[in-house]
DNA sequence: GTCTATACTCTGATAGAC
DNA sequence: GTCTATCAGAGTATAGAC
């Protein structure tokens, strides 16, 4: 226990600079490739160690990817979470929207790393979907059904009102290259969903 | 060349047969597991092939996963490709979203394939992107721009309209698990999704 | 046309010196 | 704590019998 960084909160600088730039070269390797696509030497290539150094740090390529997923799931669901039930509907859903497309303009990476996982059945993050996710939509939906029944907001299905809000800001971050083919250079893609967007949900919510 | 179904089209029944199953099954093997994650053994299995039949219909793992991404891209544009400059606008554009919708609740497979290559970078289908996607996006942006300067839909950037329907549409094929996992069991995502794009649209372009 | 056997490479992980 | 050397297994692809 004393020497294994893997299991314990690691106590020195250079343990905890090591980890954290294993952690960042996995989180490229992996967005970027997927599990399987990914290697321990292309992530101790970036990281600058061996890979047995590697090795040390983390007990396996399983373990590194898990590390990521779960530091992730952490900081995913902030902008809904936020979303404040004595706020101004409106106001709360614009705001969301634009958080959650802030996110994905300030880590794509992580957007990928999900989008991955998701794509190839949620094999390592199954239980975190129907568990913890499942009921946080579920408490922010009954939120949105509120203001709707209230005549606050126009009605639509409160649940995909969400599903559509992290597909168009989602699609931002995961299907950059593609956005980026079709729009040539001179554009910046963010800036420009984030007028569209409130566009949309403004009008189609509005009562 | 005479026996080489890799460079000539098939000619018998059984080749045919088999190459299509060898297709049917990488397809499935792809989409759930990218490129990398994919693996001939899965492939062959799934096809009822040996590995070295398999290798006999295609020469190599590459050349299958790229007719796939070929085949794919042929069809894939043809819900854009139908929209009608002569049509009535909403019309067009609700058909659209709609022919969109239903591509990706009957072809989810293809759709994860494509997303797998978009994610990794596209490091195969790039050329096509800033070629034949381009062209066709910007051709039919072009059209949905004209009806907006006639005051016939609400103004708005009519390339991100068009990547607002892919990121909606594909969202429910490509992140199915997620989507079943947060609704539970008792739903039809692709139904009820139908409902809300229809109306998040509708009032959208509405002027 | 299809199979068995196998060559060769890559990759995750370990042993052991320093 | 870090490195060199190396193993075992998986994976792509080929050779050659039938």
């Amino acid at each position: 226990m004393e020497g294994d960084p893997a299991t314990a909160a690691p106590r020195t600088r250079i343990q905890q600079r090591n980890m954290r730039r294993v952690l960042d070269a996995a989180l490229e390797v992996f967005s970027a490739q997927g599990f399987r696509g990914a290697t321990l030497d292309q992530i101790a290539e970036l990281a600058g160690l061996s890979k047995p150094n590697l090795l040390y740090y983390f007990p396996s390529k399983e373990a590194i990817h898990h590390q990521l997923l779960a530091d992730l799931m952490d900081t995913w669901l902030d902008p809904l979470r936020e979303l404040d039930p004595a706020g101004d509907p409106m106001d709360e859903i614009l705001g969301y929207m634009r958080r959650k497309l802030e996110m994905s303009r300030a880590m794509p990476r992580e957007s990928r790393l999900f989008a991955n996982e998701i794509l190839q059945g949620a094999p390592r993050i199954g239980p975190a979907l129907e568990g913890e996710l499942k009921r946080l939509v579920d408490e922010k939906a009954g939120v949105i059904a509120g203001w709707m029944e209230a005549g606050r907001l126009a009605p639509m299905d409160p649940h995909h009102l969400i599903f559509s809000i992290w597909a168009l800001t989602q699609h931002y971050a995961d299907f950059d290259v593609q956005v980026r083919a079709v729009l040539g250079p001179g554009h910046d893609p963010f800036a420009e969903a984030g007028g569209l967007l409130d566009t949309l949900y403004r009008k189609a919510l509005t009562t």
